[in-house]
DNA sequence: AAAACAGTTGAACAGTTGTTCAAATATAGG
DNA sequence: CCTATATTTGAACAACTGTTCAACTGTTTT
């Protein structure tokens, strides 16, 4: 039996400068992972389509279960999510919380989106 | 025992007519989940790595591999999900496979979000 | 203080996701 | 044709995700 090969792409690699400058270029693992766990909030429907909805107007909990057609506790669930990724925040008046998008952020993150799939 | 109350929210609603406009307003439930799952592909820093990569230059399977210190095979899974999403492109030289951004929509998308996040 | 309403929370569950491993395919060179 | 290299693929597995259900916390009304 002979001696095994590396098994992974050799040290000579034919593009070794290409793949030094493309790691030097890149960002920090840190901020690449928030950039996606930001981006894993905006990948699922329902909470797309509560923050489509709250673009509108200000919502009670129980406004955007109806609007959904689901119930006030799965709602609740993707509001805190939302609200611990900062994208919305909340009143309190009375037993009602009102929810808001915190920031314009939103409307242009969903806007650049729309131009894609609509193409 | 006396008759159980409607447990969901009431058909006289507080915000009826908020809830009538904003369910107006959503556009169907196909865009929308046609944009989640576009975002779910952001949403993994394997594959914002991959993308961010290929902002910089062409690269081939191996190339990406090395940079982002994977395997050959997870990494072509990965390609293969952008591919589907048509985020990126190929093209096959003799053994090797280039892959390359699709269109510019994607630095667009992932510069929207870095500036989200570092604010 | 009790009942009613609005929302939150935690556990449980099914369904999905990303990586690994081994096997398969594709191409080039001897 | 056989071997080496580059990539793809499928099955398997652990980890994660979203919804449901039941129980709980606040707040208002009576």
């Amino acid at each position: 039996m002979s001696i095994k090969p590396v098994p992974e792409c050799e040290v000579t690699h034919k593009h070794t400068d290409v793949v030094e400058d493309v790691r030097k270029s890149l960002p920090d693992d840190e901020k690449l992972i928030r950039l996606a766990e930001l981006y894993k909030i905006f990948g699922d429907a329902t909470r797309i389509k509560i923050l489509y909805s709250l673009l509108e107007s200000e919502l009670c909990v129980c406004d955007i279960a109806e609007i959904l057609g689901m119930t006030v506790s799965a709602i609740s669930h993707q509001l805190r999510i939302l609200k611990q990724a900062e994208l919305v925040k909340y009143r309190r008046d009375g037993k009602t919380v009102y929810y808001s998008l915190s920031d314009d952020h939103v409307s242009t993150i969903i806007g650049q989106g729309i131009e894609h799939i609509e193409e």
